[in-house]
DNA sequence: TTGCTTTACTAAACAGTGTTTAGTAAATTT
DNA sequence: AAATTTACTAAACACTGTTTAGTAAAGCAA
């Protein structure tokens, strides 16, 4: 019997209708504005049938929030052809920096926001659903950690570096994000520069 | 006519009575469930009131905002007395993150939270309104500053080490804060120790 | 003291939000 | 053909920030 295969089939389309309609209206409109209703309209159902679908908006913005995951990855993956670990820890950098400055609402939603981490708070033991996140930190741990193997960086603890490094490149970015920089009255073309400075002095700061 | 300073001084009776209702629900029950209408009821005034007080409910989180910075300019200033800079850096740094820590609500909505920088947007121009939050960063540009005349540190920028360090301390508990080092599967003491950990490291990379 | 004006406040409405419930019409199975 | 399951929705619930129009009291001038 194909009609149990084609039902499925027009249950996982229907869910990705509504996470493709929710994503344009994050982009376009921010979080706040991409309401449950809007949402209902722009596919044209009603904003109950979402639920159908979704548990709640939670969920709904944890499924966007993995898409920028993906994403962020298949950036992050264009670094392994880079044989010096610290040269690749480098270039992450500057590819983690650039994605937050391009797709500052994925951004945003992947490591800001509250709302996609309260959908993985009930569902913990769930494949498949921060394996992204994972993918891309383990990415940074590896990398780290052939600089330690190597003596390019003075750490030992690849977990503690990873930690820091991450950190440092978070806070730049979602600092300029969260427009916290204003405090230090600067034309938006030089943040932009000082951030990937920042990134330069600290991982020459790190070499051995 | 003693009236009309009397009515100035209930003024600002009222508006410091509104922001202190404020403050105590938003530390005891988050931003989200800190409404107007339950400000108002708290207060025993209708949530009309609020509004002669204050523009809207950004300008309302900005007052505390405010209050949140005077408390960690205090905290701050306890490190003036450490003469060595360097020595100095990190006990300021060690403050910023601890005051992180123990006031992750005011944290949020001093660094993280959109709010506060909504209200900034329009009455730029005003005096005494980001003063703490320049007071505070100036310390650390001047710390910094000292550590490079002293030769403390290989950075010849105080501006671009000042960016990283407060990113590096920033991205640490904002990502604590915001619960993503889920990725990284600790026990939640590690994690306090971890960025403590991170702090010394990254201020030991710096030195000359 | 009376009359006018300003001040301080509020009830009610406006326009939205996420979410749930009860009910319907069509598709599918028996 | 009848029974059941599926997919969907109208309407309601309980909120939210904010505005408007109106009221009662306070202050001031004649």
């Amino acid at each position: 019997m194909g009609i149990v295969e084609r039902k499925e089939r027009e249950k996982t389309e229907m869910r990705d209708r509504i996470v493709e309609a929710a994503t344009l209206m994050f982009l376009e409109d921010g979080y706040e504005k991409t309401s449950i209703r809007n949402i209902a309209e722009k596919i044209e159902y009603s904003p109950a049938t979402i639920y159908l679908y979704f548990k709640d908006k939670d969920e709904l913005f944890f499924a966007i929030h993995n898409i920028g995951f993906q994403l962020l990855l298949k950036e992050t993956e264009k670094s392994h052809k880079i044989k010096n670990p610290l040269k690749r820890l480098h270039d992450i950098g500057v590819t983690y920096i650039e994605f937050a400055l391009n797709n500052p609402e994925y951004y945003d939603l992947m490591f800001i926001m509250r709302s996609p981490m309260n959908a993985l708070k009930e569902k913990h033991g769930d494949e498949q659903c921060w394996t992204y996140g994972e993918a891309v930190f383990g990415t940074l741990v590896s990398t780290i950690q052939e600089c330690i193997d190597q003596k390019l960086i003075k750490s030992k603890d690849a977990t503690i570096a990873s930690m820091y490094t991450w950190s440092m490149v978070h806070g730049l970015v979602s600092l300029k994000i969260r427009e916290r920089f204003k405090v230090m009255d600067l034309p938006e073309d030089q943040i932009r520069k000082m951030l990937l400075q920042s990134l330069d002095e600290v991982i020459n700061n790190m070499k051995a």
